[in-house]
DNA sequence: ATAATAACGAGA
DNA sequence: CTCGTTATTATC
């Protein structure tokens, strides 16, 4: 039932009246009378009897195209129960709206789609046993557990993989590989992306792998008609592999053999829509439901990825330590001015010497130089005066925040006002706010460089690669342009306002950029080099400085354990109108063991409360919260709450 | 939204 | 106790 209504997420039955007996496949779209008037919904399946007494018929089989797979239907369950969500809202965001004219032109050139096509798929499946092509690993022989995840891909084996790349790994050309293993097998692959300019690369590296043909981009991106029709040719089996941004994450896939997902640490791979699932965790879950192999790759791991191979759910693949020297390019943080290194405001006029002279010689060798520049809009916080750690709450850890200039500072999660604050770090009872970033840095520098041509790649504009010879490149994080034969130079800027952005992922987040920024650069023995405007002491810097970022990542999974943060722990957030979310809680059966923090100050008059549980309750405390929203529909309660499990932000 | 159903209270 | 009215709840 295509209604949003918490307490009318379960199926309905309903007669199949003889005229439509055909085209009532499970996974078409309906439309049945439901409480007096007309609604959508999705046919899930065909039963020869109800328990129900009085039934009524479906009303219309709005087109006789399954474009809900049985994978998926059950995909979308497990994905709604995990967040605390209705079915109908996953349902939303894992089958694209019809468009009548792209399902035409796709149903009219194939033959009409049969109705075991879903049977077929594992007949296929079974006759391809035997007379596999082994794949050329390439250059996943850099790792030595790469080659043997390939045959894996190609033997049709589950495996799972978090992969760490080296610096300059072009990675489009590794997952092309994987999923060109995986086809090598019998078996298809769905990838996921954060954005348009990953999935350009992606799809090239396909095509030049494969061949034109054998795979599909979907994304939201496209338009309606193509995204659609996209989906058509993978629902029909026309292709098996699948490629896109995180609308792809849910692609129906024939015999399904790999699901990927590149830079899982992108905050573009969070669905914004309810109920707010996130790409990585929803192809993780396909890959448990369907024994099928899953492959998180990145720069840089995250904590959720590190969590992975310390339960032993995942391997890790990475490269020995010799390689991984070999590759990096020379890295060095600027330590010769830490006031300029801190303070950027006061900074943007000049660059760190190091910098500069790193730059100017990268300029000398025709080398073009990248600046990655961080964007504006973070979120301010407080840090300790002296040392700079950011101010945690000492009741609930969370981020302290000035509610004014002069004002005492406060848990903007539990509330309390932290009176006499005192630095856990150092004993300093001063507290700061963070200054702004600056993107002057940007333009002051191409004054620097007088004669050298300056581009820049940023929101308005993303460049896609850049010409070898000198020249100053300034990019925002994500929009690093790929410089033929690496960068002479990358200087990193501005650090310090990535650093203490009041995000629980501030470091791992300045990581993963610096890592994306970084690995453009050519290996220090080709002359590239990487400065850091930064303290050398701090953690992200030091796993920046020894590409390391699998020992940031298991450092910052303990700090969660520890601070009793996601992944280690499930949070829930509840947000609305004070009343609404008290409301919601009162009826909530939540197991004994849940924490409820809050309240704190949300947008616009609402507030938030934040539940925790130990990972283990996460199902009872999803189903508790889902439950009791139901409770709050079904007597039309009229303020609405929103439910997220494990937000990106916990402030 | 709307219809069934349970709950309630007044009048016989 | 019944009838009529009003909250409650389910909606195939």
């Amino acid at each position: 039932m295509d209604v949003p209504l918490p307490h009318l997420d379960r199926p309905f039955d309903y007669l199949v009246p003889e005229a439509l007996d055909a085209d009532a496949r499970p996974g078409v779209r309906v439309k049945v009378r439901f409480a007096g008037q007309l609604v959508d919904g999705w046919l899930l399946e065909r039963a020869e009897s109800s328990e129900h007494p009085k039934l009524a018929y479906l009303e219309k089989v709005v087109s006789p195209v399954p474009v809900l797979s049985p994978e998926v239907a059950r995909l979308a369950r497990a994905v709604a129960d995990r967040y605390a969500g209705s079915l109908a809202d996953v349902l939303r965001l894992a089958v694209p709206p019809r468009h009548a004219r792209a399902e035409k032109a796709v149903t009219a050139a194939d033959a009409p789609p049969s109705a075991d096509a879903d049977a077929d798929a594992d007949a296929d499946a079974d006759a391809r046993v035997g007379g596999r092509a082994e794949v050329d690993p390439r250059g996943w022989r850099d790792y030595p557990a790469g080659p043997a995840l390939l045959r894996a891909l190609t033997d049709g084996k589950p495996a799972r993989a978090v992969w760490s790349a080296l610096p300059g790994e072009d990675w489009a050309d590794r997952y092309a590989d994987a999923v060109a293993a995986t086809v090598a097998g019998g078996r298809g692959a769905v990838v996921v992306v954060a954005d348009a300019r990953d999935l350009d690369r992606l799809d090239a590296a396909l095509t030049a792998v494969l061949g034109a043909g054998r795979h599909v981009r979907l994304t939201a991106a496209d338009g309606p008609a193509r995204r659609y029709r996209a989906f058509l040719t993978a629902r029909t089996g026309e292709v098996d592999v699948v490629v896109g941004t995180r609308a792809a994450m849910f692609a129906p896939v024939r015999r399904l053999g790999l699901v990927a997902i590149w830079d899982d640490g992108d905050d573009l791979h969070a669905e914004p829509r309810a109920p707010y699932p996130h790409a990585r965790d929803v192809l993780l879950t396909r890959a448990q439901l369907g024994d099928v192999a899953a492959l998180v790759g990145g720069y840089a791991r995250t904590a959720e990825a590190q969590l992975l191979v310390e339960t032993g759910w995942a391997r890790e693949v990475v490269a020995d330590r010799a390689v991984v020297r070999a590759r990096t390019p020379a890295m060095a943080p600027t330590g010769d001015d830490p006031q300029l290194a801190r303070d950027p405001g006061a900074a943007s006029a000049r660059l760190p010497s190091l910098a500069w002279t790193t730059a100017r010689d990268a300029l000398r060798a025709d080398l073009p130089v990248l600046v990655q520049v961080p964007r504006r809009g973070y979120v301010p916080s407080v840090a300790c005066a002296d040392c700079r750690a950011p101010a945690r709450c000492p009741h609930c850890a969370g981020p302290l925040a000035l509610p004014s200039a002069q004002g005492t500072p406060a848990c903007r999660w539990c509330g309390r006002v932290a009176a006499a604050y005192a630095c856990p770090e150092c004993g300093g009872r001063r507290l700061r706010a963070s200054v702004t970033g600056a993107r002057r840095t940007a333009e002051e520098l191409g004054r620097a460089f007088p004669g050298v041509p300056v581009r820049t790649s940023g929101r308005e504009e993303v460049l896609a690669g850049v010409p070898g010879g000198a020249g100053l490149v300034i990019a925002t994080p994500g929009a690093e342009p790929v410089a033929e034969g690496g960068y002479g130079a990358v200087l990193l800027l501005d650090s310090w306002a990535l650093l203490t952005r009041a995000d629980l992922r501030a470091g791992e987040e300045a990581l993963r950029r610096w890592m994306a920024a970084a690995a453009l650069a050519r290996p220090g023995t080709a002359g590239g080099r990487v400065v850091v405007v930064a303290d050398g002491a701090l953690a992200p810097v030091q796993a920046l400085l020894r590409w390391d970022s699998a020992w940031f990542a298991a450092r910052e999974l303990a700090e969660r354990r520890e601070l009793g943060f996601p992944p280690a722990v499930r949070m829930a957030s509840v947000t609305g109108v004070a009343e609404a979310v008290a409301d919601l809680l009162a009826g909530a059966r939540l197991p004994g063991d849940a924490e409820v923090l809050g309240p704190v100050p949300a947008e616009e008059g609402r507030e938030r409360m934040l539940v925790r549980v130990p990972r283990s309750r996460a199902a009872a405390m999803a189903e508790a919260l889902h439950a009791a929203a139901g409770q709050r529909s079904a007597r039309k309660a009229a303020d609405p709450v929103r439910l997220q499990v494990d937000p990106l932000t916990l402030f």
